[in-house]
Parts: structure tokens; sequence; C-alpha cells
DNA sequence: GTCTATACTAAGATAGAC
DNA sequence: GTCTATCTTAGTATAGAC
């Protein structure tokens, strides 16, 4: 995730002029309308609306529409640490996988609505001619090599296949839970993943 | 799956005016454009290129874009009966269930390429203002409703979950086969749901 | 029933005033 | 650094010739 537009003379902090941090503002209203409108239908102007930002000033920030995008996968990125970072503080590698299942749960309303927020938008950028989708796939990488890293710690010698099938457990499920408008797919499922990872101790 | 373009005076067959059945050369090339360059990025030009038949041509036939997507819903509905009945004549429902994983896996390319044709058709729907998202639930429905179907007939209680469960790791596996471009995750998932299968019995 | 030409609309991007 | 006005392109859809 490059930071191109920003001069950085002040690190760690914006540059004087971004009042308001405009540019985080952007990405992140970026993030959140590519997922519940599509990658294809949010134009410019609605992410500058949702981000409070007049709409010709996009273009101070971001040269391209890819390169909202970009920022709008870098902020998925961020989140996903922080994700990571929290979970880690639990004491064993079960409790933290159950945790994130129990993440998946809590937010069921949401894939109800939208799917999985990067899910979706990995799907999208595929049919994209830009790389952006190679962009995406790297974020995903953190976050299944997490996951293996957890089931490598259970003990389990085939940690790699096991942490694909968890996450695509997860997408399947946002996917079908989106589809159908049902909520209970992914509660249902989510006990189903919970205690599959009890059994594999 | 309405028709009210035809006229209907010759029933089973198109009508003498349709000369080479442009209308489902149509369908069908919605289907596949649909499927490997998304919704909103295919335009109609497209399909008419892809199915042979004059771009201006194709407001003949369908009054509007929303009208030939649901006529490539309609062409993967069709698909999916076909499938079913080819299944059907397996005489075990796990030997249905595991040739039906089989198939998923021989598919791999195309999802390596596009992820799952429906799935990917599915999610990108939801982000229409249409109604279409509605007949595309349905048609995963079938889906769903035969596979549980399965499971049931293998004894368990649990078929609702399962048949959910199942697609769901399909469709999970199909999006993470594309976002990584590795036909072997969908080679080992398939291996892992078929000891899943048998596991069940 | 088939096809061409074109009207209409909307979005991405740019120039330049403030 | 902020914002308005506008250029350009592209896609859906229609009118009407053949």
């Amino acid at each position: 995730m490059t930071n191109s537009q920003r001069t950085d003379r002040a690190p760690a902090t914006p540059p004087a002029t971004a009042r308001g941090g405009k540019r985080e503002r952007l990405a992140a209203a970026a993030a959140r309308m590519l997922h519940e409108q599509g990658v294809e239908k949010t134009t410019l102007a609605d992410i500058a609306r949702a981000a409070n930002v007049p709409v010709g000033n996009v273009y101070y920030y971001f040269k391209t529409k890819d390169e909202l995008i970009e920022a709008a996968i870098g902020a998925h990125a961020e989140g996903l640490h922080a994700m990571i970072a929290s979970l880690e503080e639990l004491p064993t590698p079960q409790e933290r996988l159950k945790e994130l299942i129990g993440g998946w749960v809590r937010q069921r309303d949401l894939a109800v609505q939208f799917g999985c927020p990067f899910g979706t938008l990995c799907s999208e950028l595929d049919k994209r001619a830009d790389g952006l989708d190679r962009t995406a796939a790297e974020v995903m990488r953190i976050f299944i090599d997490w996951s293996e890293q957890q089931f490598q710690a259970m003990g389990r010698d085939d940690s790699r296949d096991l942490a694909v099938a968890l996450l695509a457990a997860y997408q399947g499920i946002s996917l079908l839970t989106n589809t159908f408008r049902d909520p209970e797919l992914m509660v249902r499922e989510g006990d189903r993943l919970e205690r599959w990872i009890d059994s594999l101790a």
C-alpha cells in the first residue's frame, strides 16, 4: 500500500495541509461504499459524498478511481492487522480461531446485506483489467498465513489445508447468507465450524 | 423465466422466424460473458459478438439488459437440472455427492480464471437495484434442496446444515481458487470434502 | 424480421478560477 | 489546497430504413 500522494514531511501525522484527514476519510468511505454498492456501481461522487468531501476535490488526493480502490484495499489490510492483533491476546490457538468465527457470526447482518467485505471485493477486482486483484490477494494471504499458524500450533501437519478450508467456509457461507438474505445460515455454520475446531485438537 | 418475447404458435420448437435460434444463442452467450467479464463490465455489444448476432438485433429479442441477464439465469437453471439428472443415475447418495465434487474439481481451471459461474453472478446481482438477485436465489435453492435430499437419504437428521455447508465450501474454495489463481486449492479441498462425505455415513 | 444510425445518459477525468 | 465547470468516452436504448 504505497502512499505516494503524501509529502511525508511530518511522519506519523498527516500533512498540515490535509485538514481533517480527508485522504483517510476517502479511503475508509471507499472501502465502505465498494462493499455496499460494488466496485462498478460505486461512483467517485458516491465516495466523496460518503466521506463528506466535495466531489471535485477527490482528484487532489487520488489521481484515478484505481488509486482510490487501492487505498480501500489498504484500509482493509489495516483492519485485518488490528483484528489479528486482538486475537493474539487470547492464550490458545483454539480460542483464537473460535473467537474469529464468533466475530464472523456477530457480523452476520452485514453479510446478509452485502456479503463479506473483502471477499466480494476480491471477486469483483478479478473482473477488472488493472492488477488490483493481485494486491487484494496479498491481503487475503496474510489472513491465510495467520490461520495456518494457529492450526500448526495445534499440532496439525495439514495446517495449510485446514486454513484454506476455514477461510473458504467463511467466504462461502457469506455468499449464501447474502444470496438467501438469511442470517441464520451464518449462525448455524459458525456453530458447525466451532465444533469442527474442537474436534481437531 | 418468462418467455414473453416468443409467439409460441409452434410449441416446443422456436418460431419459424427465429432462424438459428438466436434467442437461445444470446442467452447462452450472456451466461458465458457475465461469468468471464462480470455483469457490469459486460456490454450488450460483447454478448452480441459472442453470440454471432448483430449488435442492433439484440433489442429485437430482449427489451433490456436485465431481460438478457434473466435469460442467462435461465440458462444456468437448465444446466443445473441437466447436472442433477445426470447425477441421479448413480445408485447411492454418497456416490452422487462425490461425483458432484469430482465435477467441481474437473472444472477447476474455469474457477481459476473466473470463479464459480453462478456464485459470482449471485454476488454481483445483489449489488443491483432490480430484483434479479431473488430469481438467482431461487435457482441456488434448487441445488441446496437436492443436496439436502442426498444427505437425508444417508440418514442424517442435520441434512439441511450439511447441504448448506457443502455448497458454502464449494463457493468459498471457488473464490479462493480464483483469488490466488491456484487450481490445486480446488483439488485439495475436493479431496477433503470427499473424505468428509465418507465420514458421514 | 434484420440491421444501421443515432439520441440520451452518466461517469471518469481535467482545466483553471478562487 | 479547494472547488466548479466542462470535456470525453462509452454504453443503453430507440427510431426507422431495408
